[in-house]
DNA sequence: CATCCACAGGAAGGACGGGGGT
DNA sequence: ACCCCCGTCCTTCCTGTGGATG
């Protein structure tokens, strides 16, 4: 009897649970605002669309497109006008019976040569072992599948100016040579290169420049005006009617803007902002949802980059807090010695210092901190160092390492004694 | 105007664990 | 079972540099 009640209790909580969502009146198709949603229009980005599209309309004829060097910040749709302007040339191609594929590789996730290698691949239905050969091996591989294979394949490398800071030009090299390798009949080899980084052109090799950047596509980023007509165009299909309102649409849009103009941000922002009104049974998103939505995404990218950092990383971010709890702004010196001192207070081996500079590097990267070289004449050259996202929420992920766990609570009580021991 | 600081950041390589090929 | 290759994290050694100071 006891436990028959208990069971109705539990799943009448469930119920609960299911029906809060179920019953929603929020969410028409949450899905149109994940990230991944390649949508069927895409607005302000009309030119872009045609720009490429006539580019890689060779493909139907059966010769190779030129290759594609395109630019732009984050979240202004390099991404998914690149998606959606190759689906819909391979839909055409499969009615045009023409052999058109394409490879999609993210090399910011996919960061090695040797990985590249094997998504281009298998997008050519090639299985390759995700360790084990050498990359010239898969290469190898590659050209002896492509040799069997006619049509055209484009590759995009998005985020590609990661491989290239990591990993140096010589696959993009190669990749745009692939063809001198290939007998005349063989599958053609297109690249469009995908980066937001404006400066990463200068660490290419003349060679790679000239050949991959035969097309340029620049991709401005959005102003707020636009991106509310984004958001509204995805709103509309992704709640129901009169769940969102202008003011959500143009807060959303107007912190997105504050960020270059990042309409993946809006979009996440819009989403989550959407989840929380959910949960909490709200009948509409309202402008607190969103504010709440915006330290949300912060603290999950904070406790996602944090939970990747190693020991060293994670003692170096220590180290920088504690530093710019003092003075708002550190130096490398200045964090290396709050490092060593971190270091010794945990019980570990230091490394150097010139190791922990390229933990800066990385931090920095990752978004997490802010480091900027200046040089202060006299007294030297070096970079300063602030937090780009809070401190509390750092230390609070912190937290979650056995090892740091003290350190971490010691200096969100404010404890500056700590660098002194 | 040369100097010199406090680093930046490139190059080479090594230890180590993990996972294939044969 | 053994060999090889890879990625990660790290070291050592090194050359380069913007601009306040003497």
């Amino acid at each position: 009897m006891l436990v028959a009640g208990k069971a109705f209790l539990v799943s009448d909580v469930l119920d609960e649970v299911f029906d809060k969502v179920t019953g929603s009146r929020i969410f028409r198709n949450r899905d149109i605002l994940s990230p991944d949603y390649i949508p069927d229009r895409l607005p302000h980005r009309e030119n872009e669309i045609r720009r490429l599209g006539s580019i890689v309309a060779q493909a139907l004829k059966g010769s190779r497109p030129n290759n594609v060097f395109i630019y732009g910040l984050t979240g202004t749709g390099k991404t998914a006008v690149t998606l959606y302007v190759l689906r819909r040339l391979v839909a055409r191609a499969r009615d045009l019976g023409v052999d058109v594929v394409y490879a999609y590789v993210n090399t910011r996730q996919r960061d090695t040569p040797y990985r590249v290698l094997a998504d281009i691949a298998s997008a050519v239905g090639l299985r390759v072992p995700f360790t084990g050969l050498s990359t010239a091996e898969v290469y190898a591989r590659l050209v002896r599948a492509l040799s069997r294979r006619s049509g055209v394949l484009i590759v995009v490398l998005d985020e590609v100016d990661w491989l290239v800071r990591r990993r140096g030009d010589d696959l993009l090299y190669k990749l745009t040579r692939i063809g001198y390798e290939l007998p005349r009949n063989a599958m053609k080899v297109s690249i469009i290169g995908i980066t937001n980084d404006v400066k990463f052109v200068e660490m290419l090799d003349a060679r790679v420049r000239s050949s991959l950047g035969e097309e340029e596509l620049v991709f401005p980023p959005y102003n707020a005006q636009q991106l509310r007509d984004i958001l509204w165009e995805r709103a509309v299909e992704a709640f129901y009617p009169g769940v969102v309102d202008d003011a959500v649409i143009s807060y959303c849009a107007a912190l997105a803007a504050r960020e270059h103009g990042d309409a993946r941000r809006a979009l996440d922002l819009l989403r989550v902002a959407g989840e929380i009104a959910e949960r909490e049974g709200a009948e509409r998103v309202t402008v607190e949802h969103v504010r709440a939505a915006w330290a949300q995404l912060e603290r999950d990218r904070v406790y996602e980059v944090v939970s990747t950092l190693p020991l060293h990383a994670r003692l170096t971010l220590l180290a920088i807090i504690a530093k710019v709890r003092e003075r708002g702004v550190a130096t490398t010196g200045e964090v290396y010695d709050a490092y060593a001192k971190l270091a010794e207070a945990v019980g570990v081996e230091r490394v150097t210092q010139r190791r922990v500079s390229d933990i800066i590097n990385e931090l920095d990267m990752l978004g997490i901190i802010n480091a900027r070289v200046v040089s202060r004449g006299r007294y030297g050259k070096t970079r300063i160092i602030s937090l780009s996202v809070d401190a509390d929420t750092v230390l609070e992920a912190l937290r979650s390492d056995p090892r740091l766990e003290e350190l971490a609570a010691l200096l969100r009580r404010g404890g500056r004694r700590l660098l002194q021991a």
